[in-house]
Order: structure tokens, then sequence, then C-alpha cells
DNA sequence: TTTACTTTAAACATTTTATTCACCAGAATT
DNA sequence: AATTCTGGTGAATAAAATGTTTAAAGTAAA
């Protein structure tokens, strides 16, 4: 993971002040907004936002407008605060693709927490080019090169060594391999997850160990 | 915190969905039991639930004696759902080691809002590092280092390893052992454990001495 | 529809681990 | 000291997990 960028979108100054300097305390990177337009105009100018924070009450655009106008084009993370206790507007809040809603007052340790758990849990910050042990990943591109090489993955394919690169170091049993690469619907074989490492492991040739097998546990990515 | 796992024990499957579907909007891992015993089941064979969400109405096993089945074996956090306003049962319930008790009907919110309460104060789930008397455990990368050397265990000789550690200076009965590191269904013979400390010990090197035999009762880790 | 490819599942081979057992050594008991 | 327990040990066996191959089922493109 390298530099994340969050948009925090708030009328209250006291309130992204405290955001942003939390957030770079953990070495995230903060750029501010005072009201909805606003959030849409840099969240469309500057095209490398990993997520966004958005206040509900805000002038011009509320946090609802903002979220759904960026919806229907992005699927960028967005997290709501909102007043403790509004659950019906929670509800409107998942069916609109909030991805967290934390209300107000809360603890700055927490929203890192829960930027961290959803970058995490969506990737990463999605569209960016990651090399680790001569394994390069361009995500935009859609494309792996091992060694310089580039290797020719099928979506599965890419999708698990995504996942594995992104929990490298962290033995990942079948369970959550399938919970994560796979919809959380799927009920099928865990050995399948078995063949698509094999398939994985000798596309990479050489660099193949990477992937290690935790006996009795699962996978492994080291590099 | 990483992803979290949660097992729900509901003879309803629309509770179970309810449940589900929220709870994974949040990152959080589901698990379904539709009875007690297969609660138990699940819960012994799955080494990795972080919490219980127990109805108390159950065919096979009702919440109550699923709850102390499993206290008798293990301090997960348990949150037991029941039909709303039944005092004496809620005392019931604390005295049975209950964490968190919801009535029905009862809203996501608040039961995701309790759910993160409580791993909060139980201290999460445990993936940590820990390091005593020279031996540091990843239990992320599921990797164990003697004076800073990388040993090569086997899943039940890290279990096991992982169970001494976390309860050092307690001498521990073959019995209680079974019942932590092996499934609650081993019927087989306690020796089973000898050879094991055996093996942990000769891997360990001289560090293996940590694990002292306690004559006519058990083991014991001592750092 | 046909074709090519991907994903999944199933069967079998191989490897690693878990368990049992027999035997020995040392501790406790008499 | 003799006897009886209890734990240590190493080898044999059983069990479990993974690797590998092949084929079927599912998808998307031509």
């Amino acid at each position: 993971m390298d530099t994340i960028k969050v948009l925090i979108a708030d009328d209250e100054s006291r309130m992204r002040k405290l955001v942003k300097d939390f957030l770079n305390k953990n070495g995230i990177q903060v750029v501010e907004a005072e009201n909805g337009e606003q959030a849409c105009d840099i969240f469309y100018s500057q095209k490398d936002i990993s997520l966004i924070i958005l206040d509900v009450m805000m002038p011009k655009m509320d946090g609802w407008q903002v979220c759904r106008e960026i919806r229907s084009n992005s699927n960028v993370p967005i997290i709501m605060l909102t007043a403790r206790g509004d659950e019906k507007d929670e509800l409107l809040g998942f069916e609109l693709g909030v991805d967290e809603y934390i209300s107000k007052p809360f603890s700055p340790k927490i929203l890192v927490a829960r930027i961290d758990a959803i970058l995490r849990r969506t990737g990463g910050m999605g569209d960016e080019t990651i090399e680790i042990g001569g394994i390069k990943m361009d995500k935009q591109a859609h494309e792996v090169y091992v060694d310089g090489k580039l290797i020719d993955l099928s979506l599965k394919e890419f999708e698990l060594l995504e996942f594995f690169i992104a929990n490298k170091g962290v033995a990942l049993s079948r369970d959550k391999i399938l919970n994560n690469v796979w919809n959380y619907d799927y009920f099928g074989d865990a050995r399948t997850i078995d063949t698509h490492v094999k398939k994985l492991r000798s596309k990479m040739g050489e660099k193949g160990d990477l992937i290690k097998t935790v006996w009795g546990m699962g996978y492994k990515f080291e590099a």
C-alpha cells in the first residue's frame, strides 16, 4: 500500500482539521472540501482519491446527493458521517452504496480503523500498479509481469494473486480466500482454490514459489 | 482489526439471512447454524470464530445449553437473542457468562454496534504477534521463531504451543489440553499429547525446556 | 450455434501429519 | 529394594491435506 489520499467533505472546519491531523499522523494524505459541490469537483478533478468521507449535513449538496452522484460513476469507498441514532438514514445509506457509517461523535481511532478495514476489503485503493518480489501487477491494464515478462492470467487467477499480494505475509485459510475472492454466497468446494493456485504457480514459473503452502491452514504469499 | 468471523445460530433462516447480510456489509464474515447442536459442531471445528450469536429458542439444544457447553471450554464472546422483556432469563444468562443480551425485535445497527463494542473490549480477535522467553509467535504469518530463527511447526504443534503460551505459568491437564487444542469430539489417547510435546520440545531446541512436565498432572509453559 | 476459454469438480497420487503402540527410564509408593 | 505409576521415545500405522490430472459444466466471443 502506497500513499492513500482521502477526501473529507464537511462544512465544519474544526471537524475537517481534526480528521486531517489524525489521518496525516497515520500516513494518509487528506484533501478537504467544505461543501458537497466542492467535494464532487475535487473528486472528479483529482483522479487519485482512494476514499471519501462525507458529512450528511452540508451546504449546496448534502451527503446523500454527493453519494448518489459519485456512485453513478465510481465505486470509490464512501464513509458517511452522521448524527447519532438515525437508523432510517443508515438504511438509506446502504442502499446508496455507502460502505461505512460512523455516527458523531466518533473517536479518530475508530475512523482510521474503519478506513483501513475498507481499503483492505476493497482490495487496496483500486487502480494502481504494485511491484513486489519480481511480480508487477498493473491493475488498470489488468496485466501481470513476472520478471518483466507479461503472463496471461484468467480473471480468477488475477483476483487470487491480487488478494495474495494484498495480504502478503499472512497465512490465509481457504475459507478466507473464498470469502474474499469469491462471492460470499459461494458454497462450492474449497479445493477449487487448489486448482487455481496450481495454475497460478505454474504460470508464474519460478516465482510460483512465492505462494507458499501453509499445511493444515491454507496459503501464504511471501516475497 | 482483521476479518472477523461470527457464528449466528437461529432456527429461522430469515433471521439468519438478515443478520448475515447486514454483518457482511460491515466487513464481518458470518457462519450459520440452524440449531444448537450444529452451532457447537461448527464452533469446535472452525477454530477462528470470534463471537457467537445465539437464539434462545432452538431445536436440538437451546441457547442456554449451547452457552453452558461452550463456556466450559472457551471464553469466546456470546450474544444472546431473546424475546423481549424476560428478565429472569437475562439473569440466568449473565450467570452463564453471556456477554450481551439483545431482545427481538432489534435493529441491525444495534447488533453491529454491540459486536463492535464487545470485540473492542475483549481485545479483538487475537491476531497478533507474541514474544515471550525468546519465542516469537506470529499468528498472522503462522510462523514461530526461537531466538530469532524460524522453526517449522506442524499445525497441531503450532496450536499446542499457542495454547501453552496463552496459558503460561498454568499447569494444564491432558484433558484440558485435549479439550482446547483438539476438537471436542476427539476421543483418542491422551498420550498423543506426549508425542506432540516431544516433537515440539525437540524443534524448539534448548528452549524446549520452557515446556515443563508437571508430574501426575500434565504440562506447563514457563518463561 | 460453434468455438475457445474459464471455472469447477472429481479422482487419483503424493506428501505430510497425527496417532497409536511397544518398550524403556525414572519417580513415587509400599 | 521391589513394585507400581507416569512420562519419554522412536518406529509403525493410520489419517489427513495437498498436488496433479482430467473431464465436465459454465461463459463469452466469433
